[in-house]
DNA sequence: TTCCAGGTGCATA
DNA sequence: TATGCACATGGA
């Protein structure tokens, strides 16, 4: 799902097939999605020329950030706090299905679901929210998606600020900490300096750049800012999908 | 059975 | 400012 449209995505030879429900003469939205008029070489050339960044470019080529919807990204990332990635999907799932609105699939028979909405979220009952599976995080999302609807969280201004003052407005929001703001700058709002720090990333840094150190996380924030520069966001998902191919969890 | 997951909030020192 | 623990749930 993409919005309210359902698409399946098929690669090809120097391309990307998109399959629609319905017919569609504007591919905007998918072509911002999947960010196809961003140019890597630009980005890449301003990495450090180290072994660990270089390894970690050849194994994920033609990686490229989304740019997600601000609230899908905002209200997935609170979901994901220690949870597995294949528990968030099941969440959100289930999130969709009960509180989404039905799409039509291009085999006429398949169910889809949008995201559901934050003003419909916000007045979920608390009990329904963790029926979700999504345990103490039922209030976080209640709470951010009230947040959203009526306007405390103005995504449109957000999208204006300083990465910081973004960042300093996210923090606001209870369950949403310096990882999923990062998260939010980073994947909804194209703040590229944005960089969150998650496990796999602590381990990517420790065992690449630090290996028999011992690093806090506040360190690892400053090396990333100071190593990688404005595009260190790109860095992040570089490292964060080497980890995910390549390494094992937490140390 | 035990550990731990794309963290955060809160108490304590 | 830094550290430690609780928080739900379920897969490994």
């Amino acid at each position: 799902m993409l919005g309210p449209r359902w698409v399946r995505l098929t690669p090809a030879e120097n391309a990307i097939i998109g399959e629609t429900a319905e017919p569609v003469t504007d591919w905007s939205w998918l072509t911002d999605y999947l960010q196809l008029n961003v140019d890597l070489d630009p980005v890449l050339a301003k990495f450090p020329a180290d072994e660990p960044i270089s390894r970690a470019v050849k194994a994920c080529r033609g990686l490229r950030l989304l740019r997600q919807d601000p609230w899908e990204c905002l209200a997935s990332f609170i979901l994901s706090s220690t949870k597995q990635i294949v528990q968030i999907q099941q969440i959100i799932a289930l999130l969709c299905e009960r509180y989404g609105k039905p799409v039509r699939v291009a085999d006429g028979q398949s169910r889809a679901y949008s995201f559901p909405f934050p003003d419909v979220l916000a007045e979920v009952p608390e009990s329904d929210l963790r029926a979700c599976r999504m345990g103490f995080r039922a209030p976080y999302l209640r709470a951010a998606a009230a947040a959203v609807a009526d306007g405390t969280i103005d995504f449109r201004a957000l999208a204006t600020m300083r990465t910081d003052q973004a960042r300093t407005e996210l923090l606001k929001l209870p369950g949403v900490g310096r990882k999923i703001a990062d998260c939010v700058l980073l994947f909804a709002f194209g703040f590229q300096d944005a960089f969150p720090v998650d496990v796999w990333i602590k381990k990517a840094l420790s065992d690449l750049y630090f290996p028999n150190q011992r690093v806090t996380e506040k360190q690892l924030r400053q090396f990333s800012t100071t190593h990688f520069g404005s595009h260190a966001g790109y860095a992040q998902q570089y490292l964060f999908h080497y980890m995910r191919m390549f390494g094992r969890r937490r140390r």
